[in-house]
RNA sequence: GCCCAUGUAGCUCAGUGGUAGAGCACUCCCUUGGUAAGGGAGAGGUCAUGCGUUCAAUCCGCAUCAUGGGCACCA
């Protein structure tokens, strides 16, 4: 005699075991039909899992989260059903939610192209117009191994063979059609009718790239049509705003076939770099840190000390010369390690602090390359605190309050935090790698934020903070770190004069707050749309002339604006103005100012803004106050 | 590095087994026009690179390089 207690606090009960399906049943059938799921106890299950005692039941439907994922779910088996039906002897592996969608992995003779693609959704819709009823079996894990291996499902049979022998295995099935899941799903394949599949992948087999390679596709499911037309609207606008693309449109920087992985900045796109540069620089200065700069190349035997050529050989860039070897630096810190080790060290001086915008290159693997964001050249605002151990936690809050202010001023409102901690293989006793995680953890809770731990995720030689931030369109990127390091001022022999005039090795935080200068300029690219804010406007006004007649008085203009610091251009082409403002508004261009007779006259200027709103006509020095003020807003 | 796709004018892209086309941009001419494209003429390409197949290759095949989407990697 089971009790049914719904989620408004109604109780419901029933003479005898009952599935949620009947209690969805008994409450409406609006609820029956919208019904994909149950939770009963808090635990997903499926409609038909039968209820024997007590329970706290709630209805799941694809208007909550759980829902969706359950759709999801569902249409990847619908997919691999569709999959397998299409091309007998491909074989299924793995299926997963993701976020917005699923992918299923498989192995078949041949790729799939994207052709084959149309047909497996036309195949897809076919299975979701006979409905299919989506039924369970429960078998012991031997019995579930050697059925798999007798459909020559031999992926499957390797999954579940590595699941404990006295586990019972779920089993999911629609028409003669069945996968290992552990659910749960829709109550029949008539649910699924939002889905799109996006595109065919590689993957390796378990993610290990030792493995054979399979081919995944990729799809998204939702709620309702006009969310997934949402989602797909989304990826049109995220394409739109792509760095590429802007970075061609705008004329900021190009890349080469040349010169794999390293960026050619064009003018505009440099003067965003030295707004960012001379920022950051500020930065330093104003923070306690002293502007260094290491030589680009440094010998192997540098490299040997610091145990890079032994662990990144294959990742470094390498010269030689005169028979020496040398590597050309994928790091700053060893060069900020010397400089700090051409003196006698007090402890004094520390916390020391330099700060440098060092240039890097890795060879990266080359598929790892992607526009700004993954390059094989590039520079970092690279800082090094030398420090006590006791300094960490006074060191980390600081550099947390800066960054987060930093991060203000670029324009992004959001970051998030995350303390990696020890991993496996790793140097360093237990105690100290203790008091190091804890001054991490200590220094965001003083800071007050919240953060998630990333066990394992922390380098050898300690552990880090990583601060992600995130953009206009809600992704995240990971940019800033504040990383302890226990191991290098040791190998290259740093040390101080302790009071007690012993000679004491000094801890190393390694510090980025913008990370990868290219990424970041990447990063607020897509973030602003290639709209940027004043202050990093390549070009913040143009001055355009009507005719001919106000070219001396457009130039002069042009000129004013120049002397007062601002990155003012004019426009004095034979074109009409409506062309002018065209281009410069496709330009992005924060400022257009138009003179003509009337503005020649009355020694004005009618400005208008890159999104078309119209200012009127103001006097040159008006005009100059309202750009320094929005210039210093940031 | 691995799987798949792509590489044609500065940009965006058509196209063909008989050495190539559009729009925009560029140059010149006309036009001097008040807030998102005025008109005309012209110039511009070893069709990524190399090797094959073929009477003939930008097109077909192989290899290489690069890019894109993923996977793996990211000190």
């Amino acid at each position: 005699m089971p009790n049914i207690r719904l989620p408004d606090g109604s109780q419901k009960s029933f003479p005898g075991p009952v599935t949620a399906a009947e209690v969805a049943q008994s409450i409406g059938a609006g609820l029956a039909r919208a019904a994909l799921a149950a939770k009963v106890n808090g635990k997903l299950v499926d409609l038909s899992t039968p209820i024997e005692t007590d329970a706290d039941l709630a209805i799941v439907t694809p208007k909550s989260p759980e829902g969706v994922d359950i759709l999801r779910h569902s249409t990847s088996h619908l997919m691999a059903q569709a999959v397998q039906e299409l091309f007998p002897g491909a074989q299924v592996t793995i299926g997963p939610v993701i976020e917005n969608g699923f992918y299923y992995d498989f192995s078949y003779k041949r790729p799939f192209t994207p052709e084959d693609l149309g047909a497996i959704e036309k195949k897809m819709a076919d299975i979701v117009r006979q409905d299919l009823p989506v039924h369970r079996k429960v078998m012991s894990r031997d019995e579930a191994v050697e059925y798999f291996l007798n459909i020559g499902e031999k992926y499957k049979a390797e999954i579940i063979g590595a699941i404990p022998a006295n586990e019972p295995i779920s089993l999911y099935g629609q028409g003669n059609w069945i996968d290992l899941c552990r659910g749960p799903h829709v109550p029949s394949t008539g649910k699924l009718k939002v889905f799109k599949l996006m595109r065919v992948a590689g993957a390796y087999w378990r993610g290990d790239s030792k493995n054979e390679m399979l081919q995944r596709i990729y799809g998204t499911a939702w709620a309702t049509k006009e969310e997934q037309d949402a989602y797909l609207k989304m990826l049109e606008e995220a394409e739109k705003r792509d760095h590429r693309t802007l970075g061609t449109q705008l004329d900021l920087f190009h890349m080469q076939q040349e010169a794999p992985g390293l960026v050619f900045w064009h003018p505009k796109g440099w003067l965003i770099w030295q707004a960012v540069e001379q920022y950051m620089r500020a930065v330093y200065r104003d923070n306690g840190y002293r502007e260094v700069r290491g030589p680009q190349i440094l010998d192997r035997s540098l490299w040997e000390k610091t145990g890079h050529w032994q662990n990144f050989r294959e990742n470094m860039f390498t010269t030689s010369s005169e028979n020496r070897d040398y590597a050309i630096k994928p790091m700053n810190c060893p060069g900020h390690i010397l400089i700090y080790n051409k003196g006698v060290r007090s402890y004094r001086d520390l916390p020391l602090r330099y700060g440098e915008f060092g240039s890097c290159h890795r060879n990266e693997p080359s598929g790892s390359l992607h526009g700004l964001m993954r390059v094989r050249g590039f520079v970092q605002d690279d800082g090094h605190i030398f420090c006590t151990e006791e300094q960490i936690l006074p060191e980390c809050v600081a550099f947390t309050a800066l960054l987060q202010n930093v991060y203000r001023d670029f324009g992004f409102a959001d970051v998030i935090y995350k303390v990696a901690t020890r991993p496996a293989k790793r140097i360093g006793s237990d105690e100290t790698w203790d008091r190091a995680e804890a001054a991490l953890k200590d220094a965001l809770e003083k800071s007050n934020v919240k953060y998630t731990l990333s066990p394992g995720e922390g380098a050898f030689y300690g552990p880090k903070i990583e601060y992600s931030l995130k953009d206009g369109i809600g992704r995240v990127w990971q940019c800033g770190t504040m990383q302890v390091d226990f191991s290098m001022p040791g190998r290259l022999g740093a040390e101080y004069v302790a009071e007690d005039n012993t000679r004491r090795t000094p801890v190393m935080l390694h510090r980025a707050i913008v990370g990868s200068m290219e990424r970041f300029i990447g990063i607020l690219i897509e973030h602003h749309a290639g709209a940027f804010p004043l202050w990093l406007a390549p070009e913040q006004v143009v001055v355009m002339s009507i005719t001919e007649r106000h070219a001396a008085y457009a130039q002069s203009v042009k000129e004013n604006l120049t002397k007062q610091g601002f990155r003012a251009s004019a426009d004095l082409r034979n074109e009409k103005i409506s062309y002018k403002i065209r281009e410069h508004s496709l330009q992005k261009l924060p400022y257009q100012l138009v003179v003509g007779d009337k503005e020649v006259q009355a020694g004005t200027v009618a400005v208008r803004t890159r999104s078309g709103e119209d200012l009127g006509a103001m006097s040159l020095d008006a005009f100059a106050a309202r750009l320094r003020s929005e210039a210093s807003a940031r």
